[in-house]
DNA sequence: TATTGTTATACTCTATAACTATA
DNA sequence: TATAGTTATAGAGTATAACAATA
């Protein structure tokens, strides 16, 4: 598939970004279909598995979108029980969310779905080429 | 500049694109502004001037947005006068969009202004991993 | 008073459907 | 009938403001 976009736009950093970035979008979530979660609703999964039982403002910070926005995010989880909202023994105003053991599942499958999308999308370049990409993008963005 | 993104996420290639594609997109709008144009606007004003007048259908197609959005892009520049809209001879139905001396002396110096924006971005990358990048999403988008 | 989760609301971006004037 | 440009509208996605419960 050739990509047919005029030379201006292929020099552009963010025209070259969004459009991968679109692509990549539409492939895990095509992945992620077959598992009835979204991208974000699996990201979302994976934070809570990676660190441990947090907050929703706390997984909002880590994901970077704002609070209101975990609301949506975590009722999807709710609603297929794979993630619940406890109440924190601590401090009652906010919920502790815990992965459920149908939660870690879906996290695991999710997990490898995404890495198969992502090598779809990435069929024009070799092995060394999609680390270097990754290794360069997560460079650029200055946490190594 | 230290991430603090979570690793399940930074592993995840449609976040890592995602985030340093909105970075982009701001840096080059911030250079952007002292020539009170946006983005898209600029994008679409470096189409023309590359590839010479056409109608917005076809600027459309050349951009990938429905031609129902390059009304609002066209407008824009039409306004601050960056390009006219010509009725075409040949059918009347369309507009033939030329760019004006303003518009084509907006469109050098924006270049410019988002050459040095994308290099801001890149800024953790050294000139030749600057390339590569830019070399990496071009095969991935023309390849995949 | 301040904060967590929530809801209502608004804003941005883009596309679909429908209208007009041409063809 | 079909197409180019336009307008009205709707949808996705996200944020701000306000409210209840709790601190």
């Amino acid at each position: 598939m050739v990509s047919g976009f005029p030379p201006p736009l292929l020099g552009r950093l963010s025209f070259l970004l969004g459009k991968l970035h679109l692509l990549t979008l539409e492939a895990e979530d095509e992945g992620l279909a077959q598992l009835d979660v979204g991208v974000k609703q699996h990201a979302a999964l994976s934070v809570l598995v990676g660190e441990g039982p947090m907050t929703q403002q706390e997984l909002g910070r880590r994901m970077g979108v704002d609070r209101t926005t975990v609301v949506g995010v975590v009722d999807a989880l709710d609603e297929r029980e794979l993630v619940e909202r406890r109440r924190s023994p601590a401090d009652r105003r906010s919920n502790l969310l815990t992965v459920t053991a149908s939660g870690h599942e879906t996290e695991q499958r999710g997990r490898r779905l995404v890495a198969d999308a992502e090598e779809r999308v990435l069929d024009g370049l070799d092995g060394s080429d999609r680390d270097r990409l990754r290794e360069l993008l997560g460079r650029a963005l200055g946490g190594g």
